[in-house]
DNA sequence: AGAAGTGTTGTTTC
DNA sequence: TGAAACAACACTTC
């Protein structure tokens, strides 16, 4: 599922694959995953330019050109891939971008929960990203504080609002608090300093290490890797993980590492 | 073999 | 305001 660390991941192949390249070529085959643009009008305003420098914000990758700028966000099943032009299409390869140098470069989404967007100006590239909070690998210690203070909500729900801040998902929402020692459902508002204070220097952690890897990573020592298991159980005191619905979504954690707070 | 599960959004409803 | 429910999507698992 891409988060930030994917996302970051897609930037750099974005960067090596297409930076000060020329677009020579669109092609289309799912125009389901065009929103606001119709194929014939991303063709005509793309073909002929050149990629500048990537560019990503949260879960959202921003591909610059010389003339106007592509916002591709992943949804869940979401990938971007540089490939020789004579390399056959994958069924889910979407969009494929044609460059200068005999490379392509391809949209391969399963699901098309999201998908690409074409935008003119600044002032497009805004109202399609709509509110996004600050990304989450600038975020320091006070500007965190900053973020949360009077967020009234689940610490589970401010953590993956992408307007509070921008890149966190279900896996990473639950991966920090896990390491922090923090219960999902434990309201915002009612955390300590010190508690604060950890959750921040997780989500450091955590980003760091999952950017490097380019994804959450499954290791035995992570929640992630152990969340799906049949019988899933925490990595740091061996008891068994609780899995719930939060938010719309599955949230695991370990009821001993984790307090409710109650 | 049909239903539920999967996580990202935006929208709707309470 | 928050949060739950739902839709959209395609494929896997039960």
């Amino acid at each position: 599922m891409p988060e930030l660390p994917d996302v970051e991941g897609y930037r750099r192949v974005l960067a090596s694959c297409a930076e000060g390249r020329r677009v020579e070529r669109v092609e289309v085959s799912d125009a389901g995953v065009l929103r606001g643009v119709t194929p014939q009008r991303l063709r005509r305003e793309l073909t002929g330019h050149r990629f500048g420098a990537p560019e990503r914000h949260g879960k959202w990758l921003i591909a610059r050109t010389d003339g106007p700028t592509v916002l591709l966000h992943f949804g869940m099943t979401g990938d971007l891939l540089c490939r020789p032009h004579d390399e056959p299409p994958h069924p889910h390869d979407r969009v494929t971008l044609a460059l200068d140098d005999g490379h392509d470069l391809r949209y391969r989404d399963q699901r098309k929960l999201q998908g690409l967007w074409l935008a003119a100006t600044e002032a497009d590239m805004d109202r399609i990203l709509g509110d996004q909070g600050p990304d989450a690998l600038s975020v320091s210690r006070a500007e965190l504080d900053r973020l949360l203070a009077g967020r009234r909500g689940r610490v589970k729900a401010t953590l993956t609002d992408q307007s509070v801040v921008a890149g966190l998902g279900n896996l990473l929402g639950d991966e920090i608090l896990w390491r922090a020692g923090i219960h999902p459902a434990r309201p915002t508002a009612g955390l300590s300093a010190e508690e604060r204070a950890r959750l921040e220097r997780e989500m450091r952690g955590v980003l760091r290490t999952s950017v490097r890897a380019g994804h959450v990573p499954t290791g035995p020592s992570w929640l992630t890797g152990r969340r799906d298991d049949p019988d899933p159980h925490c990595p740091r005191c061996g008891g068994p993980l609780r899995r719930t619905r939060m938010a719309g979504r599955t949230t695991a954690w370990c009821p001993r590492c984790q307090p409710d707070g109650s």
